[in-house]
DNA sequence: ACCGTTGTAACCATTTTAGTTACTTCGGGA
DNA sequence: TCCCGAAGTAACTAAAATGGTTACAACGGT
């Protein structure tokens, strides 16, 4: 990978703004925040549904969030955007070569070190909460 | 981003190898453990040179290491092959609208928790060795 | 001089990403 | 009831990363 997409860092934009606004929030309003398309936005918001993150007044529109602001984690988020697949950060080569020693352990041993540090990293994560964020936005 | 690119499995792989192995390790015999083309080998074999982890006698070939295997750790060598932009895990969403309270202070705030969880990763892979690895293939 | 090996360049197919246009559907207000 | 704003989605695009492949020049022992 490049870089984990910016997936995360909208949606924790979009959540923000719905948390904070007292106004309604629909996907032009938040579009114009964020700086991008609209359907990018309705797109992101797809998936904060799917999580069961916020709901959509359909029809006449507006976003709200269906958990506190200090029940939702950063990882919430990290997982409702599916910014990895198959939920391992870390990609693996495909079948080494079982003739040989290192080609034969390899994929045991690095794999569990993988899953280590990517616990590691998603541990952080979810310490954090989207109430701790909006906190710093007055 | 999809997944963390399998260079840093395959170059994980490649010093084990290098670690191991007795006899000579030319691209081809490292490409058939792998079970990738020699060409894939020889670039990721480069950047692990441009690192400083490894050298190659030219013209005879071969590989070596240039630190003990305990010395290596499982973080040098996804740094050496270069895996994520500009040394940053996440990416972040361009220029948020600054007339808006939360798009004017959201990269702060997020860009550090960020780098928190970045940081807890690559902690975690510093703290393996690639000694710790070799170990386990028997 | 030959031959295996390395270092690259060039190219390719596939996938992901972010953005865009366009269209249908929904539901409240005039 | 008819609009109108909004959401949901499909389809398409451009750009970039990835993994692979062929080809070729340069190197250095035998």
């Amino acid at each position: 990978m490049k870089q984990i997409s910016s997936r995360f860092s909208i949606a924790v934009h979009i959540l923000s703004l719905i948390a904070i606004s007292s106004k309604d929030c629909t996907g032009d309003f938040i579009a114009d925040s964020v700086n991008t398309n609209p359907v990018i936005i309705r797109r992101i918001i797809g998936m904060l549904k799917k999580a069961g993150l916020v709901e959509v007044r359909s029809g006449v529109g507006g976003a709200s969030l269906l958990k506190d602001p200090d029940q939702i984690s950063l990882l919430d988020v990290y997982r409702a955007v599916e910014v990895i697949e198959d939920g391992k950060l870390f990609n693996f080569h495909d079948e080494p070569n079982p003739a040989c020693p290192v080609g034969r352990n390899i994929e045991a041993a690095l794999r569990s070190e993988m899953m280590e540090a990517q616990s590691a990293m998603e541990q952080r994560l979810s310490q954090v909460t989207l109430d701790q964020l909006t906190v710093q936005f007055q």
